[in-house]
DNA sequence: GGTGGAGGGTCAACAAGTATG
DNA sequence: CCATACTTGTTGACCCTCCAC
């Protein structure tokens, strides 16, 4: 099926043909029109492969997930496949599961195919080293950013998403707040935690409990957490919680210890993970990073820089509260 | 970076740098070497465009997942994605987010692509009709069977799976099973009350509470079923949950009622989605669909058929039963 | 002066598009 | 509007040139 048998169904030749299917040259209608049925009637589809070979651009980009895809990144591949494919690019899924011979597999098959460019994404927001490239193709990095400043990078703004959240429970009157969190190594958790501070610092309040329970991300460490926050400080009025995850199982605490939410506690989690937020009981007040935005705008920024016009440097999206039962 | 060059480099012509690289014809060692040497330095790669153009094969495949990209196609994209990447062949990821135009559009460029092969893969087990293909190329069905039974279709045995389940329960001596399940119209809530009605029968019992629940996956259903059945058959010892998060419902709502787990009733989940069934209290027994083996059955699947090989029909893939504290 | 094999060059072909006569 | 030549990168069939015997 080439566009030879295209040509021969309509009676013309192969130059006729493609002028018509392009809608180049001079022709008449009537032959365009034959030339356009002869090709609906075969389900011509021109060879991509061949036209990538002439103009030098294969139309299709890596995707490329650096731990495995999860959670996190999930969303902002299909953001970036869907901001991709209105643009007529196709995508390779590239799963290195942390494993750096895979990446190095992928690489190299990315390189031989000719992408256009890369997306690299990971499931933490932990900066990561640059791509060793052996090709020589624009690469954004989304989720994670680049150690490199040089590099494109697209990031979830956690600083003004933590910081709507808590400023969210002091409009609503809390002034003794704590924060339960992740593990103090994670970047999100250090960058939350600092957001924390500094907004309930401006409004001339101090952290319940006195610092920043750094742990888990899981539900157990929520519940645990809580158990410690009201024995330090049994006049708690709200939680910021470092993941719906830790929030669900704060919530399921607090219950559990006849505290009225958002009663006697307001709560604010953060992801905006439905299957978590949702399901808990209240329904969870949560930020949400929107991460299908943030893989649509790497995609965005991936064709910016394919065609000459990189912006580097580090590009934070705003996150959104998501306001519920919570608080 | 064409092999143009490499053989430039190496002072020989490009036909030679080609068996060079490729182990073919007749050349002095000498020769191979500086002709590795070269693409060596210039980090040469075959560009896979020209080699399918000639081969007729494109190394490449298309991932089309009907629905959305969710938590049941994800493991199956992974694990096909995983045994086709192991094989060269590398992986265009197609989300159609359960819409019939991005469908189209996307076959479309994968035919442009000329892909050697098709996985489709959805988030429901019901059959789906066949995808009515300008292309000529082989499909696999994976998670949801075609309705065409010449088509090549994968599928996780959830007869079997529930079974596993059930005798679990009857082999740890309950008698009183009940089974609390999602909606009726799917296919995989039928099928597995289907193999608990059997089962039980089986061993000459009755499902406890009268008849299977139908409802809704979620946890709040979990919750509310739990009372209906203790109020239909308080001497009720075991539930089969159709998914963990029902189970997991379950198990709270147990819990809230003072019911001990396992102790006075035996919990078995479906699914094995850790963020349930670990997070449960106690943590779950549940049903492993081994969704990332599916892929990659589905994936060898796929090439035998490329291959010409292809075996008509349904296969289905044994479940696994993971066993934890909730029986 | 043939013969044969080692070593390597030449050219058509793949699909599509552009340019020119 | 057709015919033809040429472009892209790569491969493989075919061909040519040595040198030894």
């Amino acid at each position: 099926m080439t566009i030879a048998d295209v040509a021969a169904l309509a009676g013309v030749s192969v130059g006729t043909a493609s002028k018509a299917l392009n809608n180049r040259g001079k022709l008449r209608q009537e032959t365009r029109a034959r030339v356009a049925d002869a090709a609906r009637q075969l389900g011509f589809r021109p060879n991509e492969m061949a036209r990538s070979l002439l103009s030098g651009r294969s139309f299709t980009v890596g995707l490329l997930t650096t731990d495995h895809v999860g959670r996190f990144s999930l969303p902002v591949l299909l953001g970036a496949e869907d901001a991709l494919g209105a643009g007529e690019i196709s995508v390779f899924l590239c799963d290195t599961r942390g494993d750096a011979i895979r990446e190095r597999h992928h690489l190299s098959a990315l390189a031989s195919r000719r992408v256009d460019g890369i997306i690299v994404t990971g499931r933490r927001t932990d900066s990561r080293p640059p791509l060793r490239q052996f090709l020589d193709v624009p690469v954004v990095y989304a989720m994670a950013p680049s150690e490199d400043p040089r590099d494109v990078s697209v990031v979830p703004d956690e600083w003004q998403g933590a910081r709507e959240g808590v400023r969210h429970l002091i409009a609503a009157g809390r002034t003794r707040i704590a924060h339960i969190t992740g593990p103090a190594r994670h970047h999100s958790a250090q960058v939350r935690a600092a957001a924390f501070r500094e907004t309930l610092a401006e409004a001339g309040l101090r952290p319940a409990g006195g610092e920043v329970m750094f742990g888990e991300w899981n539900e157990p460490w929520g519940r645990q957490a809580v158990r410690h926050v009201l024995h330090a400080e049994p006049r708690c009025d709200a939680l910021f919680c470092g993941s719906d995850q830790i929030a669900r199982g704060a919530a399921d605490g607090l219950r559990e210890m006849g505290v009225d939410v958002p009663g006697d506690i307001a709560l604010v989690g953060f992801d905006n993970w439905d299957v978590m937020s949702t399901a808990c009981r209240p329904p969870l007040t949560t930020v949400d990073m929107e991460l299908g935005e943030l893989g649509r705008v790497a995609a965005m920024s991936l064709l910016e820089a394919i065609e000459g016009r990189a912006r580097p440097g580090v590009r934070r999206l705003p996150c959104r509260l998501v306001i519920r039962d919570s608080t």
